[in-house]
DNA sequence: ATGATATTCAACCAATCGGTTAAGGGATTG
DNA sequence: CAATCCCTTAACCGATTGGTTGAATATCAT
């Protein structure tokens, strides 16, 4: 369902890499999603959108918490086809969280505990919290 | 200068990959270019100036001809940027083309003779034709 | 000089993007 | 039931995109 397009085009914004990139480490409640950004929820929820179209991540909302998980497999096409022009030698995660550090400034995202909430272990009767 | 933002978002148009593509080839001329479009070369033109803002290709005007040339660096920063999420494995040129003929139906595009008309090289005094 | 060739530029258009604020809706708490 | 929490939707905005047509430019051939 989701072409290469809409993979490329919802790579094409800082935000939502980054948000990638914080989904990197665990999945994630939208509003904490949202918390590290200067922008409304609303802003984040299309963005969320656009990843969710783009196949990127999934969103499964449980109770009235919403959790966001990366779905590393859409990423698989576009990477085929970039790596089909240059052959560049893998990469491992160290070097990635560099190059993150590099572009956003803001690898301690990564280091950060935003996981206050644990979620809860595929509940089907939801009376938590 | 260019950074990732241009980069995936020159990637993120099926005309953009396809020009990509033919550039894997070899250099073309513009007007070359935009033989396989439905569409007019003003349009082409555009699409030009956005991989090479992208820094994905270059552009030398030699003559009346505007040369295209892929310039794979800018993929680079991309490419690491997306394999750290997966480390897919490497892929070679073979499984690109079976990739591009299912993705636009054009592989065919690559087998063309669409050098009719062969660059002169690296010319000062542009006399020839 | 004239004309053909190769390419870009300018103006326009509808559609999309990335953001806003405000309102709405389902889930949970009290 | 009412309030609150979490999140999405709707309406709007200015900027950008992807296309058009038509004019402008620069080069080369005659």
């Amino acid at each position: 369902m989701p072409d290469l397009d809409q993979t490329f085009a919802a790579l094409a914004d800082p935000t939502r890499r980054q948000i990638l990139a914080m989904l990197l480490e665990d999945d994630m409640a939208v509003t904490d999603v949202a918390e590290p950004f200067a922008m409304s929820l609303a802003a984040i929820s299309k963005h969320l959108t656009i990843l969710t179209r783009a196949g990127l991540i999934s969103r499964d909302r449980r109770g009235r918490v919403t959790w966001c998980r990366l779905e590393p497999d859409a990423l698989k096409d576009a990477s085929v086809w970039m790596q089909s022009f240059g052959q560049f030698e893998p990469v491992n995660l160290d070097a990635f969280e560099r190059f993150l550090e590099a572009e956003t400034g803001l690898a301690n995202v990564l280091d950060d505990d935003q996981n206050d909430d644990d979620k809860p272990d595929e509940v089907d009767d939801p009376t938590h919290e």
